[in-house]
DNA sequence: TATTGTTATACTCTATAACTATA
DNA sequence: TATAGTTATAGAGTATAACAATA
C-alpha cells in the first residue's frame, strides 16, 4: 500500500482530477499542472469540433487555413505555414484540396513569381463563416456551465497567455 | 464583452458580404475559437515543460504516469492507462523504464495474478515532487503576467473546463 | 547563390493484431 | 472462454532532404 507520508506535501499535494462521481473540494491552494489541464481540454474542445467540421467538408488542417487567411491575406505559404504553426511542406496538400474545391486563390505574385498569393473566395469566407458560427455556438454551450464571474476572467485569462505564447 | 484592442479588429474583420440570412444574431464573435487559444497554449505548456523534465530525466509519458500514480495506487495496467487517456500498449515501455530506474513497483497481485499492482517508490514520488515544483514554479511566472482578477477566474474556470471534460 | 514552392523519403508516434499467462 | 499484460506489426501524422522554378 501506499504510505502516504504527510511530510512529503510541501507544496505539491496532487489533484485527484477526472475521478468521476465525486465532486472535488478545491477548498485547499494545490492544483494541477497548467498543461494538465490545458492540454486535455484541448483535445476535448478538438474532439467537440470534429463532428462540426466533418459536416462542414473541412478538415482541421483545412478550417485552421481558412481562418487565418480570413483575417488578411498572405503573400506567401511559408508565411502562412509559421502564422498556423505548421511545417511549410503540411499545408500544401490542404492548399490543393482547398483550391480545388474553389475555397481559395493561389496565384502567383506578379512581381515576384516565386510566391503564391493566397486570398479567399467567396465561398471560402462563407464557409469559414459558418463553420466558425456552428464551432462558437458548441462553445458557449460548454462557457454557459462557467460562473458567469469566472467566465469574464476565464476568457480575458486565456486569451492573454494565448497572446504571449507568440512571443516570451 | 469589453472593446478590445485594435490588434483584435483583424481578427473581427469580417466582411460577411451582406450575409442576408439571419441577423437575428448579431453575436458576431470578436473572440478566436476555444480550441484556437487552448491548443497552441498547451503546446506551448508543453514546450515550456519539456527543458525541465529533460533536467529530471523524465519523458513526458513518464511524468504523467507518476503523476497519476501518486494519487492512489492502482490495480491494472489498463486503469491506468484509461486514466492518462492512453493505450494500454503505450505505457508499458513507459513503466518498464520506471520500474528499472527504481521509481515504481509493479507487482502481481496474489489474488490475481494476471494484474500487476502499481505503487511509486519513495524515490519516484521525491522525483515526481521535485519535477513538478519546478514545473509549477515555471507556470506561476506565465501567471503572474495576468492581472489578479483575471488570474483567480482563470484558473477556476480552466479547473472546471477541464473536470467537466471527462464526463460529457 | 538564395528563395519559394513542390515532391519524395524517413522518422516518430500511435493504434491494431497476435501471443503468453493466468483465471 | 475471458482477461491482463506483452510483443510485433502496420498505420497516420509529421518533419527532413532533395528537386525545380524564379530571382
Amino acid at each position: 500500500m501506499a504510505e502516504n507520508t504527510a511530510a512529503d506535501a510541501s507544496t505539491a499535494a496532487t489533484p485527484a482530477t477526472a475521478t468521476p462521481g465525486s465532486p472535488s473540494h478545491p477548498s485547499d491552494p494545490p492544483r494541477p499542472d497548467l498543461a494538465a489541464m490545458v492540454v486535455p481540454l484541448g483535445r476535448t474542445l478538438m474532439a467537440a469540433e470534429q463532428p462540426i467540421l466533418d459536416a462542414h467538408g473541412l478538415t482541421m488542417w483545412g478550417y485552421v487555413v481558412l481562418l487565418h487567411l480570413d483575417e488578411k491575406p498572405i503573400r506567401t505559404q511559408a508565411a502562412l505555414a509559421e502564422a498556423v504553426r505548421a511545417d511549410k511542406t503540411r499545408i500544401i496538400p490542404v492548399l490543393d484540396d482547398l483550391e480545388a474545391r474553389g475555397l481559395l486563390r493561389r496565384q502567383p505574385d506578379p512581381e515576384d513569381r516565386r510566391a503564391r498569393l493566397l486570398s479567399l473566395t467567396a465561398e471560402g469566407r462563407h464557409l469559414r463563416d459558418a463553420t466558425q458560427a456552428a464551432i462558437q455556438e458548441g462553445e458557449e454551450h460548454l462557457l454557459a456551465r462557467l460562473p458567469a464571474a469566472d467566465r469574464e476572467g476565464f476568457l480575458r485569462g486565456l486569451r492573454t497567455l494565448h497572446d504571449l505564447s507568440g512571443q516570451p
